[in-house]
DNA sequence: CATCGTGGTCGAAACGTTTCGTGAAAAAGT
DNA sequence: ACTTTTTCACGAAACGTTTCGACCACGATG
């Protein structure tokens, strides 16, 4: 591979005149710049990305650990960084944990032996103790999105969640519907805890006292909600209606319906929080509140990208977006629903 | 940040001596590898991965370039190639080309500035011209995957097309249907022309001519291939069953479908190529000829870590892998179809 | 006329590693 | 007891850049 070395001696001038033209850093006459980018583009030089970033100290290299880039929330989340990024002359490096900590770590180190500029860190275990470790490990600008760790320094950009909850269980306990299962996401996840907790607060503020049995976690994982899904309709009183607290789990409660043989909205109402791309197609149209995603995407990378320029020093502070209930028709009045006597329990099995 | 120097003063060693226990490259006493270790752990040491990189020769990076993460078939591979580097000990890139020849070239600019040690090029443009440009940028071990770019040296991995095409158009003109509609990608891809071939043969081969009006090409573009769908029923004699020939575009006709108010099966039949990962929540549940994914993706990073690791020199020679027809609930026999002479042109828009 | 920038160029040091040749000490062979 | 081999540790060079101080020529300033 051709090096600035070969560059230099091509146009008849000295390497740091080379590196000069290349980065504009210092002034150049025309008559040598137009000499060195022959010379570049004659023997095909393309500058030596590591041999940079260990002299300038700058890797300019930015760091996505998100829990899974199959998602498309996350997948659409990451092509926004991307762009970005790349306008900005940086590269990323998008990783998955699948949620799992220790993998996390595993790539956090991986990360920073990369020597990121930055990092973009998704969703992860927010308790104090994996706080505390995460910050012994993280020492580079970064922020957190759709999670929000404790006692970190760090910027969060996160959903507005308790207005999240208060909308679906409003808008549930509006349609007349009493007994409302939820499909909660994993403990120690700030927006599982936020949204639970705001969930009991609005089902309350309805004269709805907590129903325990009607409250599964599935952590955040598609095939989970499906079992806990069959195990909700296998209940002797089921629930009338359903609040998923994600996408994918949303899908995992819609296959419980279908393989079950229940009805939406007919037999249960169902609601999600995160939308997708194209509802035409999915059976039912569901009925979702949806976040800002590309907006609150485009905010992280621009606070990251601010932190690392040194514009803007990070705050710690957390910025809530807020969701939108969009009505579509996996909803009906609990009134209007055949009546639960009618239906036996799913069969035994 | 503490560099090698630092743990080796620590250790009371030499440099050299650290290098070789964290790299197991040299014979080194237990006793000095233990003092080592302890110095490392004790200050935190995290080796320079540029450093590493300059002075080794070796980036332990792969370049993977994709059109688009945001569609599920490519986050999946894209998930198990960086599982299987992760492995090897390899970080990997992953980077959107939106199908566009000249980003593409950018980004392969970019990896090669990063001195990737292999790269996965996935669904490029495949004429002669493109790749001569293509062949003139890389000069590193690379795999082309879901697509064969003639004239290169390197391997490829894809699908069998023709026979994905034939599936797909001896099951829909054994049900009866004649007038069959095509969504096409996009020229110059060698995914859409042999797919596009191989329908032609196999529409010859049941006695049906070739029928310009019913074939469109929507760039395996979700939008377009609604529009082109709309188009093709808005046709005085509109196609009994539409043929798709990507996921995505599959979702297209799907939409304009609901749009039209027309319902599948009943007024048309549907097949695709790529399966979807719920089917159970689509409507209707679509019929596809799908592809074994997650086995190509896997042989494909097997073959270019082997090529990287100079166990096995580049072939050029394309391994192909079969598909296989899921039949679900979008195909109903053409003569159980409402007579098309009672089906209105969709109305004029 | 002496002095002071200033635009343009250069050479060399430094970034944090790996690698290779050297050599001392210990182990093995005669 | 003397060589030969093996084992372990070391020092220094090199990887391809950026950056900084030095230098020179030249026009402007006092």
């Amino acid at each position: 591979m051709a090096t600035i070395k070969d560059v230099a001696v091509k146009a008849g001038v000295a390497i740091s005149t080379v590196s000069a033209v290349i980065n504009r850093s210092a002034p150049v006459s025309e008559d040598v710049i137009a000499r060195v980018e022959a010379a570049i583009s004659a023997i095909g030089y393309l500058p030596h990305g590591a041999a940079k970033a260990l002299r300038s100290g700058n890797s300019r290299l930015i760091g996505v650990i998100l829990p899974d880039i199959t998602n498309p929330f996350f997948s659409m989340v990451a092509r926004v960084i991307e762009t970005v990024c790349m306008k900005a002359g940086y590269m990323t490096f998008v990783y998955n944990t699948d949620e799992d900590p220790q993998h996390e770590m595993h790539i956090l180190r991986m990360m920073r032996m990369q020597r990121v500029a930055g990092m973009i860190l998704i969703s992860t275990r927010s308790d104090a103790e994996h706080g505390r470790r995460l910050m012994a490990e993280i020492n580079v600008p970064t922020v957190l999105f759709s999670s929000a760790v404790p006692v970190t320094p760090y910027d969060a950009i996160t959903l507005d969640e308790r207005k999240a909850s208060r909308l679906a269980i409003d808008y549930l306990a509006g349609l007349g519907h009493r007994r409302i299962g939820v499909v909660s996401g994993r403990p120690l996840v700030s927006t599982h805890e936020e949204r639970l907790e705001s969930c009991l607060e609005a089902l309350a503020a309805h004269g709805i006292p907590p129903q325990p049995d009607l409250i599964v976690a599935a952590n955040f994982d598609q095939q989970q909600a499906f079992e806990a899904t069959r195990a909700l309709l296998a209940l002797p009183d089921p629930p009338t209606a359903i609040f998923a607290f994600s996408n994918l789990m949303l899908i995992g409660v819609m296959r419980a319906l279908v393989t079950s043989g229940r009805s939406c909205p007919r037999d249960i109402s169902l609601v999600g929080v995160g939308d997708f791309d194209w509802p035409e197609i999915m059976n039912p149209q569901v009925t979702v509140v949806s976040m800002p995603a590309a907006q609150m995407a485009e905010f992280t990378i621009a606070t990251l990208l601010a932190e690392i320029a040194g514009k803007r020093p990070p705050t710690g502070k957390r910025t809530l977006f807020p969701p939108e209930l969009i009505v579509r028709a996996s909803c009906a009045s609990a009134e209007l629903m055949p009546s639960q006597k009618r239906r036996q329990p799913a069969r035994a099995e």
